[in-house]
DNA sequence: TTCCAGGCTATGT
DNA sequence: ACATAGCATGGA
């Protein structure tokens, strides 16, 4: 066990694997930021959690409700030193995850999820944080911040809304995707094997190959999954290999090579190529 | 000005 | 099944 719960606050124990300026900078979620004392916090869904930094360990604070939720989203119940050793025994990543050696992949909601990667799409980080926070206008009024909207509250809005987030052509596939997903059991989907789920994922307006796997990684928890974007082809052209592929076949040499833990690699890989550009 | 950003859709072969 | 032009927006 990494973490106890005291005072009605969640106590990471570990630091050598909880960084929250790693987990939250790796472009797993979007809503997140530093306040004025100098603490990392992040919204998901409607809830909000700060983390705070303490001599030998975080304390991550948060509703007392909410207690149970975030120690799924930070994935608290995983031992993620374990699954580093693994991984670091291909010695290109090795150095990487030491780099990382933070990181942790949420358990973020999957409707959020969905709607941020659509934005994600042949974009920028800046950008895509800033149409999310503006989409979250429409959002559940948490007192000083907002939630994110669901489904039923963003399809009921006009296309000409979503021409006004600045999302560019991806407002179509926006206003789309919400009036499919209001007819939808997310819950029974949750159920389906990766495959399945990758198959019906692609059925959206403005997902593809790429965005599938974030969503089947981030907001359905299959760590088996290796986005590929242009900052891993990247990667695999600096790092580890001069043969050319195409993205699938990228994705799915890697996806071979770090099998159920790919999508911790690939965080890793990301996070290691955006911090170190060439 | 041109290029690029967590790529996808539509339209060819 | 595979290849590629076009795409909204904004920052470098």
């Amino acid at each position: 066990m990494i973490y106890t719960i005291e005072d009605k606050k969640i106590k990471v124990l570990d630091k050598t694997q909880f960084n929250p300026k790693q987990i939250l900078e790796c472009g797993q979620v979007f809503r997140y930021g530093i306040d004025e004392k100098g603490n990392y916090y992040v919204y998901s869904k409607n809830k909000k959690a700060t983390i705070v930094e303490c001599a030998n360990y975080y304390e991550i604070i948060t509703n007392e409700n909410d207690i149970p939720y975030f120690i799924n989203y930070f994935d608290l119940d995983t031992d993620y030193n374990i699954i580093k050793e693994k991984l670091k025994r291909n010695p290109i990543l090795s150095p990487m995850v030491d780099y990382g050696y933070g990181i942790r992949i949420l358990n973020a909601d999957t409707e959020e999820i969905i709607y941020s990667f659509i934005i994600s799409q042949n974009n920028n980080i800046k950008r895509i944080q800033k149409i999310v926070n503006k989409i979250c206008e429409i959002g559940e009024n948490c007192g000083d911040y907002y939630g994110f909207p669901s489904s039923d509250v963003l399809a009921k809005q006009p296309l000409k809304y979503f021409e006004t987030l600045g999302a560019g052509y991806r407002d179509k596939f926006l206003k789309n995707s919400a009036d499919f997903l209001i007819t939808q059991n997310l819950d029974e989907i949750k159920k389906l094997s990766t495959n399945e789920i990758y198959d019906y994922l692609l059925k959206l307006s403005g997902v593809g190959p790429k965005v599938a796997s974030c969503i089947l990684l981030f907001g359905f928890g299959r760590r088996e999954k290796f986005p590929v974007d242009t900052w891993i082809e990247q990667v695999y052209y600096n790092h580890f290999s001069s043969e050319k592929r195409t993205r699938p076949a990228i994705q799915a040499y890697f996806e071979n090579e770090f099998k159920e833990n790919s999508g911790l690699a690939q965080q890793y890989l990301f996070y290691y190529e955006r911090s170190n550009p060439k």
